[in-house]
DNA sequence: CGGCATCCGTGACGATACTG
DNA sequence: CAGTATCGTCACGGATGCCG
């Protein structure tokens, strides 16, 4: 916590003391992704200042939730990723991606966009296609790997997935929303998924 | 939002942008017991000052998840209640309870308690007791209505419950964190349930 | 160039005092 | 009782500098 704790005898308190920080949660997010430069993190997350998200990897560090390593041999940066304490935020991002998701109606010009936001969210949806699925979205390609592997999702394509889910970004949004299930999606040509 | 929001489109952020201010989720905490008076509300929420509460239930009208109400007749007091999407966070705090629970094995002589307080939590491991029941802890008494009723829970006892759950503050805590089950803790004399 | 540390202007926060 | 006013402090965001 770097800002005060609110010194409360209450989980979600507890809660927010490690996690409440603005742009923590969000850092969280990324992370889920797996491991991450600084550099990386930082141009995912626009708005960031660069004192800021330097202090919050500190205080994620010193909560816990995440640890800073150096890769091996020939690469030698920095990488930062989750333990396993910081991964079971999963469930938190998830609640709080199906509250937000009505939210996404109004799709300002300020925002910035990546696909892989897209797969907290689009993972629920996509729980009745198992093992690894890659995800092709008008803004970009991800992966998830659905029945809890480790950092249930990755930028970029997968290595030899499952399946393969194509959409546009109005169906995205559809599906993230609620309006229809997977299965509608592809009944009514929407959704495509090509299985391995 | 009163902070600046983070423009990203992404539903975990455009949920922040909404309650990710701090003292907001505190605030849905305590109205998830029902309607609360101004001054109700800054007594359960210790080290809130006057002007950030008044700001964030501002915050909270605009953005739809709470409204004031004048109550009628003699009372002629105003109180503040979620509407249904502000109820519709009760899943995101408790996620952050469950995740939160196990830093409440450290109880600081600066926490402040309230019975109520463990309300969210406890919903979860009550779940197989049905309708309106009564807990009863060292903190004081409180009620919740499992089955999905409207305001989840309140504080003080409840009106002709249909059980009453009672136990000590160490049986309450492994209960939250999950080391063992309501049936085990009435079985082994830890937890003691009245049906009405 | 990646990974921060420093400086600075603005705004959010917390405590107290005050008012209808 | 239900806030508003004031004020000192600290956190945030942006820019820049430094160092391997």
């Amino acid at each position: 916590m770097s800002r005060r704790s609110y010194d409360q005898y209450c989980a979600a308190a507890r809660a927010l003391d490690s996690v409440g920080d603005r742009w923590t949660l969000l850092i969280v997010r990324e992370l889920l992704a797996g491991p991450r430069r600084y550099t990386d993190l930082h141009a995912d997350l626009p708005g960031v200042s660069t004192d800021v998200l330097a202090s919050r990897l500190k205080d994620m560090e010193r909560e816990g939730l995440a640890t800073r390593r150096k890769l091996p041999a020939p690469a030698s940066a920095f990488v930062y990723e989750l333990t396993a304490r910081g991964r079971e935020l999963l469930p938190v991002l998830t609640a709080l991606a199906e509250w937000g998701a009505p939210a996404l109606a109004e799709r300002r010009p300020t925002d910035a966009v990546r696909a892989h936001w897209f797969a907290v969210p689009l993972a629920r949806r996509l729980e009745s296609v198992a093992g690894l699925v890659e995800v092709r979205l008008d803004e970009g390609v991800f992966h998830v790997r659905t029945g809890d592997g480790d950092p249930l999702y990755g930028e970029g394509p997968a290595d030899r997935p499952d399946a393969t889910v194509t959409m546009d970004a109005d169906t995205c949004l559809g599906l993230v929303q609620g309006e229809f299930t997977l299965e509608e999606g592809v009944r009514d040509g929407r959704v495509k998924i090509e299985t391995a």
